[in-house]
DNA sequence: TGTACATCAGTGAACGCGCGTTCACTGATGTAC
DNA sequence: TGTACATCAGTGAACGCGCGTTCACTGATGTAC
């Protein structure tokens, strides 16, 4: 049908744009490529035509969450003091309102325990996101001059991410909550934001 | 053929074996039913004599891997000191070691975002042991004198898993290094555990 | 004690289904002349 | 300006394959008489 010189550009951030979703969600394995181009309006035909593979489309799919995820952070710290903006952030990422999300997440506490089980491309692009994650967190932490940042801000990722993936992973919606309200406390109190403003 | 009596049970313990030991390594998803059986030296054929579905051999198999990982805490502990035996047990935990041997880990780290997507029995049966986990933690940490005990274990065991499944999910080897010392180090100079013997 | 039958864990072929991938085709629009 | 052809994103049928599950069968041993 011969489309202008963007369309298949933007069809291509359609179809990644779902699978970012979907993938979170289901994970990689339960999400197949018919049902992330139908949710794309398209049918699953016309995938390699921007695929090489569902591999590579996972692989691409992890950037494009990880471009979510920045999104996630600038929204909770654009345009605030460092200390309120790490209040803000970790607030927000130990959350029930994260918990319940997971299509529209952090990759990270989605996806961590099913990236040892993919291929190369995917863990390479996984690991740059939790390095920028990190780089991030420890410049917070660097401007409320926490010792040793960038050890403290990977530190900090790792008790978020888990966090939120155990209290996903429970059955029992009590233990969930607990389990985010001792690392949400835990942490605030920690690095001494709990009272602030 | 007609076995004796512990047969059956003998060959049960056995396919649950495979099952925990693969799907730590594996994921639920990417585990098959015959190749559960032949690790456990039968054909798939023989499987339905012991388990309802697949479903059924992942909520039991999670309840092995726990049996596991109550082995990996004895085996830490067991005999020490509090303060020592917490050490020991944190050492083991956030280590290379571990990251290294998913198949035999514990399944808080190398599951805990799979179950999510799991139906109910799993997702009960991996709640019961997180909360052991969480309870035995508690224990040493009221044992040296920690205020609100179980909410720090909690904090605490989430720290661990997303170290160990952070640790797991990037490519590059340093970074993953990296990101086990950190949370390594932090969390036994929290503890003022990292002078101890 | 000996014989006929029942039991049942395990075998292996077969089933239906979903998935990743391939491929011949479509048809609106751009390009060549 | 008009006509014939080329392009190529997208369609939909088809493929091979692996998987969960089913089922008729096996055959060593226990039980009944």
């Amino acid at each position: 049908m011969r489309y202008d010189e963007e369309h298949k550009q933007r069809t291509r951030e359609k179809v990644l744009e779902a699978a970012a979703r979907t993938i979170r969600a289901e994970g990689p394995d339960r999400v197949g490529v018919a049902a992330v181009m139908a949710e794309a309006g398209l049918t699953h035909g016309g995938f390699y035509a921007h695929f090489a593979s569902k591999d590579e489309l996972v692989a691409e799919a992890i950037k494009a969450m990880f471009v979510d995820a920045s999104r996630l952070y600038r929204d909770a710290t654009e345009g605030k003091p460092a200390a309120k903006g790490l209040r803000d952030y970790v607030k927000s990422y130990v959350s029930r309102r994260h918990r319940d999300g997971r299509a529209a997440g952090c990759p990270l506490a989605a996806l961590a325990t099913d990236l040892p089980r993919l291929p190369e491309p995917a863990r390479l692009a996984f690991g740059e996101g939790v390095q920028r994650l990190t780089d991030r967190l420890a410049g917070l932490l660097g401007d409320i001059g926490w010792p040793d940042a960038p050890a403290a801000a990977s530190a900090l990722l790792s008790e978020m991410v888990g966090a939120v993936s155990l209290a996903r992973s429970v059955a029992d919606p009590a233990q969930s909550d607990r389990i985010l309200l001792a690392s949400r406390t835990a942490i605030l109190r920690r690095l001494g934001l709990d009272a602030d403003a």
